[in-house]
DNA sequence: ATACGTGCAAAGCGTTTGCATTTCT
DNA sequence: AGAAATGCAAACGCTTTGCACGTAT
């Protein structure tokens, strides 16, 4: 695991609370720590169910509430997602995602071409860029596995 | 209303339809068109709402269960949004989307140059692609107004 | 007669909200 | 003391499921 990089981001999150003067909490560090170890996507129960070892008596609504306040703040942003579950993404820097149709799966890529697209005027929807991703839609190895063995 | 347009895809559907052996409903058909005459990326409740006056009666699992019919028959697709409600879009040529990640608001775009994008390889994830879509994210002027009278 | 879609209602999840309590300043 | 976050539980909204009924082959 490269803390070396988890250190950063949460010195980051600390300069941001103290310039927002918004508190930073025990458990809002750790929600934030909790997305940044794993290399996914989460769910916000998923980061629940991973930290109630680590904190017995958390709520689940404190974890909902906090990734709510962190993408908020702009440290983290919610993943753009087929399905009817809310996922969130630690990572700032440009990147990609390939997206499985069928299970929901979705796997960061990264490609220098990508980064750099000449992106359309959106002045035309009084738009506001922030960011931009490519998504790669289609079916991942294990459910073309899976749908390979339905029909042989 | 091009209706035109419509009526071609509704076509496309029948034909898919016969090929596959898929029963072409009433409803089924029904919830196709509603999907295809909104522009915008309704939810499953959002269509079933259009439909209530049109067709007495139907069932709201109707809409969900043929909204998931169509999709795995590939005749529409789940919109990647960064929300927790699943949204579908009924274009299959090549378009892109801006999304606001405050409202959740979805709106296509239309790029030449984005259709043509070099993709990166996938092979080391086995991944199959079958489309891809760019996301500009962001904010619409919408909310921006409202932030905007929220801290002048 | 069989297979399948539909309508209806209930169950199942993910998410949000209200409120009492705790924590921090 | 006052403001804000937390824990807990209930409420809420979207989606799925089980079952009886209808429809089409």
């Amino acid at each position: 695991m490269d803390t070396g990089w988890v250190r950063a981001r949460v010195q980051d999150l600390e300069r941001r609370c103290r310039e927002a003067d918004v508190p930073l909490t025990h458990q809002r560090r750790v929600v934030f720590e909790a997305l940044l170890e794993r290399g996914d996507h989460p769910t916000a129960d998923q980061l629940f169910v991973d930290l109630q070892e680590a904190l017995p008596g958390l709520a689940r609504a404190t974890v909902y509430r906090n990734l709510e306040v962190l993408t908020e703040m702009g440290v983290i942003s919610r993943a753009c997602h087929p399905g009817a579950v809310v996922r969130y993404d630690a990572r700032l820097e440009p990147h990609h995602h390939l997206v499985c149709l069928s299970c929901g799966a979705m796997v960061d890529i990264v490609d220098e071409r990508l980064d750099h697209l000449e992106l359309p005027s959106t002045v035309e929807h009084d738009f506001e860029v922030r960011d931009f991703r490519v998504q790669l839609r289609g079916t991942c190895s294990r459910c073309r596995e899976r749908s390979d063995e339905a029909a042989p």
